[in-house]
DNA sequence: AAATCGTGGTG
DNA sequence: TCACCAAGATT
């Protein structure tokens, strides 16, 4: 029966095949490795929906790992801005002159997991896909759709692996792989599944206990504190003045509007131009936009009409959309 | 090894 | 509306 499994989910994904930009139809040669890999970075604890047309322009703009590696670095954050989890980005660029450096991707597992930006589930999944290695997959998707088949509640990581391991074929893991990770997306799904549409229902532990939402077990929720912080609004002759971020940390090295640290109070503070509230993932912000006079520290102008080209991310992007707003609010 | 790190979609 | 969470990696 074991043996049906993976053959009836690899003919369900056939059937639907979905057309994601980044991979051939199942069977078919495996598909460029930097395609694989640059989509499989994007996609880290992002959907699919929001990586697809980034994705498509990120490869017109770099076709190649060589063409990437040479870029500059301040234009590869500028096209990542807005996907968020910007130490991808950063580590991209590190991966691809390392790769580009020694001639191209590392074929196997382990030589893909060495490499910035690269954990357990990326580098199984880029030998699996791209090199047709035999590689355990795990990613959220696969784990809930496993602990659901074998009624696994809170399984150990060793044994989420074996469980993962024994419905893996010999060939096409890496079919197999998208396949379990378009089930999770599409009809295994956190909440709500369509067990009628499922074609591994007839397997499903979980389904046979009546109650499949149950597996896996929820994970604690921690809570999420406000942070409170101010922005400077600084315009001349038609631009603003910006500044990059540091390196490290929240939105590391990224365009942003000048301003203090944020603090866990609010701050007094002159005027507000306009007021924006971001959540982040472990706290949410209110950031205060208030005019200032003259530039300080390192930073550049930039015109308003290239804006959209300074690569903010989303915090700020919103902070001067609503300023403008605002601005034209009080202007009709 | 628990904390950190974005954003947008959805049930 | 809002809690939840996504093709996770790093330190």
């Amino acid at each position: 029966m074991r043996a049906n499994l993976s053959d009836r989910l690899l003919q369900h994904y056939v059937d639907k095949c979905r057309a994601l930009p980044w991979r051939s139809p199942p069977g078919s040669p495996p598909p460029d490795s930097y395609r694989v890999w640059l989509s499989e970075v994007m996609l880290q604890q992002t959907t699919v929906a929001a990586v697809t047309p980034r994705f498509e322009r990120f490869l017109a703009r770099w076709p190649t790992v060589e063409a990437l590696a040479a870029a500059l670095d301040e234009d590869v954050l500028a096209e990542w801005a807005g996907l968020g989890y910007y130490a991808r980005a950063r580590n991209l660029i590190a991966c691809a002159r390392e790769v580009a450096a020694r001639g191209g991707f590392p074929t196997t597992e382990a030589g893909l997991r060495a490499l910035p930006g690269i954990g357990d589930y990326t580098a199984a999944a880029i030998a699996a896909i791209a090199f047709g290695a035999h590689a355990v997959v795990i990613d959220a998707n696969v784990e809930r759709v496993t602990c659901r088949l074998f009624a696994l509640a809170a399984p150990t990581r060793g044994d989420l692996r074996a469980a993962v391991a024994s419905i893996t074929p010999a060939e096409r893991a890496g079919d197999f792989a998208q396949a379990m990770m378009d089930l999770g997306a599409t009809i295994c799904r956190p909440r709500a599944p369509l067990c009628d549409s499922c074609p591994l229902r007839d397997d499903c532990r979980a389904f046979a206990s009546g109650n499949p939402e149950r597996f896996p077990a929820p994970k604690a929720k921690a809570a999420k504190p406000v942070r409170h912080g101010v922005a400077q609004w600084i315009e001349r002759d038609g631009a603003i003045w910006l500044v990059r971020r540091p390196t490290k940390g929240l939105l590391g090295g990224m365009a942003a509007l000048p301003g203090p640290v944020w603090t866990a109070e609010r701050q007094a503070n002159a005027p507000e131009l306009a007021r924006v509230r971001h959540v982040f993932t472990h706290f949410a912000l209110e950031l205060a936009v208030v005019a200032a006079a003259d530039p300080v520290g390192e930073g550049w102008w930039q015109p308003f009409d290239t804006l959209a080209d300074a690569g903010l991310p989303t915090l700020y992007r919103r902070a001067v959309d609503a300023v403008l707003t605002e601005r034209g609010r009080i202007a009709a």
